[in-house]
RNA sequence: UCCCCUGUAGCUCAGCUGGCAGAGCAAGUGGCUGUUAACCACUGGGUCCGGUGUUCGAACCACCGCGGGGGAGCCA
């Protein structure tokens, strides 16, 4: 018989035929005269329930070891179900347990357990309610992630993961090396990083960004999608050492172009949990965040609002009795003013843009006024930035410049500048952390629970 | 890196002013004519995170260490 799914089975229809049920038992009950079973097997939420009416002394030995945790096959006919609760199940007349788990030794009970003790037993928890659905969305993201892109004609660039230019900018970096350091200590003597695997230092990598405009200004439309690694010492529920990262970038593309891609990027995304996640939203909505769905919805319903930097810091000027660190223009914007704008003043996603270009990275467009960049941040509703871009700077001698005042080794950007000595165009991208994605669409407080196996300061078990 | 909270049964927690270690859930057994995180009854279950100190006496107080959580900063 052929292997299916508790998902295709469930969406059978209840006539009789004879079915295999093949996962793991996450409840076992009992009456006097039957025992019902509830099967699991990730490709869904919700369980198959498997019926056994007043087994025999044989069937009933083996449901006896039919505890939560164990795997199982059941045959039995797809009828459907007498009792409320659900359409269809199985009555069952076969039941083979393929792999006790006993319930002395099994850490997960059938009950609630907190996401703290889960993150304890990281190898077992994608066997849970929450953790099944939060990998079921991701997986369903990262998949609308390349749908949208390649209906839009971008090509995936495969950007390297080992960077031996520390140019990246965008944090401290994990060094990468095959030298001995326990004898180099021991030895007393200077690194000589000629002897090392690259012939210098090399480091994981921390933005795909730069090596990704390399191929913008060749086909037009790219983006990356990979992971990438940061060594900055945060233990916080939004920060990861590894972490997925996308970054699109556009030839030819200004900064209004970048933030209509960015709002139609993450309405697509949204658009997409909604209708094909809609089992496991559900549930996110009932037992982790309390009206998730409705505010998804509202998501997609207008367009996002706008707002420039020097704007949003008046409005917080007149507000800052609100704040803890007063407002003033010049100022990197706290997560408190941030939320305040996003979530006070906007009611839903909101862009700010055209940033201080001192609090702004060297490689982004220089505005008119000379004070100014063209960046943009997509600020929501419940963690702030989600989003953060810009136009990039397309004219060498200001790039060259903005480089030196920054006092950056200009040697190290050759590669990048020559984007720019040679068939320079506008162009114009942005980064959207895929954690922090399936966060805002999970609802999930915790971006350690996002991820199967988190790396964190001090985290890197499994 | 800084600030705050926290560590007691398999899990979630209570434990008052320092005086015999508790509950719910889970598990086991029995009951129950189809259950829905079933229900009812009973039973078993402890290195009170570790160390040191104060005290007649420490889960409780003090100090040191380790673990967990939240917030801030950095950022995605």
């Amino acid at each position: 018989m052929k292997l299916m799914t508790v998902k295709e089975i469930t969406a059978l229809e209840p006539d009789g035929r004879e079915v295999v049920v093949k996962g793991w038992v996450r409840t076992r009950r009992e009456t006097k005269t039957a025992v019902f079973l509830e099967v699991n097997d990730g490709s869904r939420l919700g369980n198959l329930q498997c019926v056994f009416d007043a087994p025999g002394p044989e069937l009933a030995s083996e449901l006896s070891k039919a505890g939560t945790g164990a795997s199982v096959a059941v045959e039995g006919r797809l009828v459907p179900s007498p009792a409320a609760g659900q359409r269809l199940e199985v009555k069952a007349h076969a039941l083979r347990v393929i792999g006790e788990a006993p319930a002395e030794s099994y850490p997960l009970q059938k009950k609630a357990h907190s996401l703290e003790f889960l993150r304890e037993i990281a190898h077992l928890r994608p066997r849970t309610n929450t953790f099944g659905a939060v990998a079921r969305v991701r997986n369903r993201m990262a998949y609308a992630i390349h749908e949208f892109f390649q209906a839009r004609g971008f090509v995936y660039v495969h950007t390297p993961l080992i960077t031996a230019s520390d140019c990246e900018g965008a944090g401290a970096m994990f060094q990468v090396t095959t030298l001995d350091l326990d004898r180099l200590a021991q030895s007393g003597q200077a690194v000589d990083y000629t002897k090392d695997f690259f012939g210098k230092p090399a480091y994981l990598t921390v933005s795909g960004q730069l090596n990704v405009e390399t191929y913008c200004e060749a086909l037009s439309r790219v983006y990356t999608f990979g992971p990438t690694f940061r060594a900055e010492n945060s233990n916080t529920t939004r920060h990861l050492s590894e972490f997925w990262m996308i970054e699109p970038e556009v030839a030819f593309a200004e900064l209004s172009d970048n933030m209509e891609l960015a709002e139609e990027f993450l309405k697509h995304l949204v658009r997409t949990a909604l209708a094909d996640c809609a089992e496991d939203l559900a549930f996110f909505d009932q037992r982790i965040q309390p009206g998730l769905v409705d505010s998804l919805k509202a998501v997609l319903e207008r367009p996002f609002a706008h707002m420039t930097y020097t704007e949003a810091v008046a409005l917080l000027e007149k507000n800052a009795e609100h704040f803890e660190v007063k407002p003033y223009w010049g100022l990197d914007l706290m997560s408190e003013h941030e939320k305040f704008l996003c979530e006070k003043i906007a009611g839903g996603p909101l862009f700010l843009t055209d940033y201080p270009k001192e609090i702004k990275s060297f490689y982004m467009k220089q505005n008119a006024d000379g004070k100014t960049v063209r960046a943009m941040d997509l600020l929501v509703p419940r963690f702030g930035e989600i989003i953060g871009g810009s136009e990039r700077e397309d004219d060498l001698a200001k790039l060259e410049t903005r480089i030196r005042e920054l006092g950056l080794d200009e040697k190290a950007y050759s590669w990048y500048l020559d984007l720019r000595r040679f068939g320079t165009t506008p162009h114009s991208g942005f980064g959207l952390g895929f954690e922090r994605l399936i966060l805002y669409v999970t609802g999930m407080g915790n971006i350690r629970d996002v991820i199967p196996f988190p790396r964190a300061p001090k985290l890197a078990d499994f």
